[in-house]
DNA sequence: TTGGGTGCAAATCTTTTGCAGGTGT
DNA sequence: ACACCTGCAAAAGATTTGCACCCAA
């Protein structure tokens, strides 16, 4: 198993995905990287979203509508997409532990996560369509 | 608004999922079809599931693991990936109008739509691992 | 006849990977 | 020094699109 060595792109990854609370996709890492590193290249920020995913350090949220997303939030929370801006924003209000034990005990297998997504119109939107 | 006309290759994409539920990708979708019109092109497979996924007689299952997938069953109900084999089941456990109901009343915007995803081990691949 | 549908191929977008050189430990 | 990490560029995989021809209404 491969050791863990320090890098300064991998940390200024991170540090960007902990003030960011907008679930930025991995150009968008890219884009701001480049800030700090000119010559940074997809590949490193790529290499380096995928190890910190994998360590947990952050999480990897599938493609809601083209590209992946990025989530310096680790704990278990649920998203809410926007069908007309597609901001994404978090949601706490899926109890995941009573949703699991139901789920388990009518299935033969043997779930462990869950994710869930909420659909509809923001806050912002919904008063721009009021207007 | 485009008036929809007839195509047999689209009314065997629907035929066929309709009796497929292990959610096909349109790559396995695409295979299928070139065995009734062997020279099918994938362009059209792929414009015939996102017509159908717009009319809502087929829903589109953004990527659990690269490729989307595609699903005949257009009620609302989620979905388990087991992540040894992959395979994809449905279920049917989760009460989508509480969650709904509950995830509404504590958030600004118009919640309209949810999905839920669960992951683990599916019952076949928990056999293997117990021989 | 006419506008949607098709096959084909090229293009686009996202993500991964091979390689040679750089760097943390 | 050794193994991991990086930049660069090419490759891979999924999906979309332009175009000329075909076909349902």
């Amino acid at each position: 198993m491969a050791t863990l060595k320090y890098s300064r792109q991998r940390e200024s990854i991170k540090d960007f995905l902990m003030t960011r609370h907008d679930h930025p996709t991995a150009d968008v890492v890219y884009e701001n990287m480049k800030l700090i590193y000119p010559h940074i290249s997809l590949g490193t920020v790529y290499r380096n979203l995928s190890l910190l995913a994998d360590i947990g350090e952050i999480k990897k949220l599938a493609s809601f509508d083209g590209a992946d997303r990025f989530d310096g939030r680790t704990d278990r929370h649920c998203h809410f997409m926007c069908t007309k801006c597609h901001c994404i924003v978090d949601m706490d209000t899926l109890d995941f532990d009573h949703i699991l034990g139901d789920a388990n005990s009518s299935f033969k297998g043997e779930i462990t996560d869950c994710t869930a997504r909420f659909f509809g119109v923001c806050e912002n939107c919904l008063k721009e369509s009021k207007k």
